[in-house]
DNA sequence: GCAGCAATTCTGCAATCGTATAATTGGAGC
DNA sequence: GCTCCAATTATACGATTGCAGAATTGCTGC
């Protein structure tokens, strides 16, 4: 027999694109967006490359699949802090914050697997608005949790906040994770807590001790 | 005469570097990192792919020395705003906020570009010192316009709040940049001093209503 | 266990990539 | 205006890329 076909075995659909889309959701963490071949894709799935043409129409359509389970796994991590908390509106804010800037949400290689969909984004239409659909997703837990605070604010007040607020983890969640070793443990978890009530006026510091961890008990 | 070379014009190590640069960015600008090919940007700058290697012994060269450029210029435009602010410090750390939040520093293809070498920056030490360098000095400027408000603050301090406020400034370029057709003429400009603002206890839009330009007039 | 279908592999192709190097030619110095 | 060197063009090469279609084979229903 000089042809040995290579052995196999046959998946679901459900399943092999759900590994295809780890696949490629780890190649471009790793390596960036060049990195992300139908062959090294194939080959880390453990399929050779036909196959995602079988599953995929054209590769961009398995790249715009792995950039929304990013998007979603994101925001569905940071969300599930809120099952954990209690029922105070500063309370379940602080949590949801405080989960955005640590792990796993917190993780040089979400942002560099983030950051290597962009060029995609900008010129693809429906990676745009995919983009778009997770930013204004988020976005809009965090305006919910807002609102719940024991304050008066108008829509316009809130829409603006929100902005504020979710720039500000943005910001802290991109540094934090690149440049993790130039800060302390907890710093960014203290200084999202801190600016975010800053913005809101409220204090969310004295509410949420035990969501910190410093790591060390400074004076 | 059947073979008829491209005419051409000599031109000073310089010049012909600056704008194999230029060209880079733009291409990396408009269609993303896949887009800058060296036979892309040799067409753009004018000359024949050839020349690139010329000056950069790789493409990978010229990526850094454009990526490089880059930091260097952002920082450079909104320092740039400041000999045009007056001599208070309010007014001065607003011109500051407000020029890192619109064009040219708020722009698609600055954060594609940036974008772009995350993961580089990961891997690559040089790449991540260079990426730390610009960071840091940014922030500095901020902490040093923030250093000079009137109010009483410690080191520590003046630590956290330059890392809030350069936060808060990174997320709302990034997304005004990506997402600018969902947001109004000027919002992100205000909601930014808003927001440095709160964090820093100050009232920046009072001084500074002259730095907004919010295309209409609302009640 | 046998048929048949679809999941999967396999092979190939045209295009494009970065790089290397030989062939030219513009322009400065004399 | 001639010389000569470096700036620039031109050509070629091997590797890799996304994509397509034919060939195979694992699995399901009987």
């Amino acid at each position: 027999m000089d042809t040995a076909r290579r052995a196999y075995r046959r998946e679901s659909e459900e399943t092999r694109r759900a590994d295809l889309v780890a696949a490629t959701q780890g190649l471009v963490a790793e390596g960036g967006a060049e990195a992300a071949t139908v062959r090294a894709i194939a080959a880390r799935a453990g399929v050779t490359a036909g196959l995602i043409r079988h599953y995929f129409q054209t590769k961009d359509e398995l790249i715009r699949a792995a950039y929304r389970s990013l998007m979603d796994d994101m925001t569905a991590k940071a969300s599930a802090a809120l099952a954990g908390a209690g029922a105070l509106p500063e309370e379940r804010l602080a949590a949801f914050v405080a989960a955005s800037l640590r792990p796993p949400v917190l993780d040089i290689g979400a942002v560099v697997l983030w950051a290597g969909y962009m060029h995609k984004v900008r010129s693809d239409a429906d990676l745009l608005a995919v983009h778009e659909a997770a930013y204004l997703s988020y976005r809009d837990v965090l305006q919910g949790l807002i609102a719940t605070l024991p304050r008066t604010a108008d829509a316009a007040q809130l829409r603006s906040e929100a902005i504020a607020c979710n720039a500000v983890i943005d910001g802290l969640w991109l540094e934090g994770s690149i440049l993790s070793h130039s800060f302390d443990k907890g710093e960014i978890v203290t200084i999202g807590l801190r600016s975010v009530g800053a913005i809101l006026g409220v204090n969310l510091l004295a509410h949420c001790s035990m969501l910190l961890d410093t790591g060390k008990t400074t004076a």
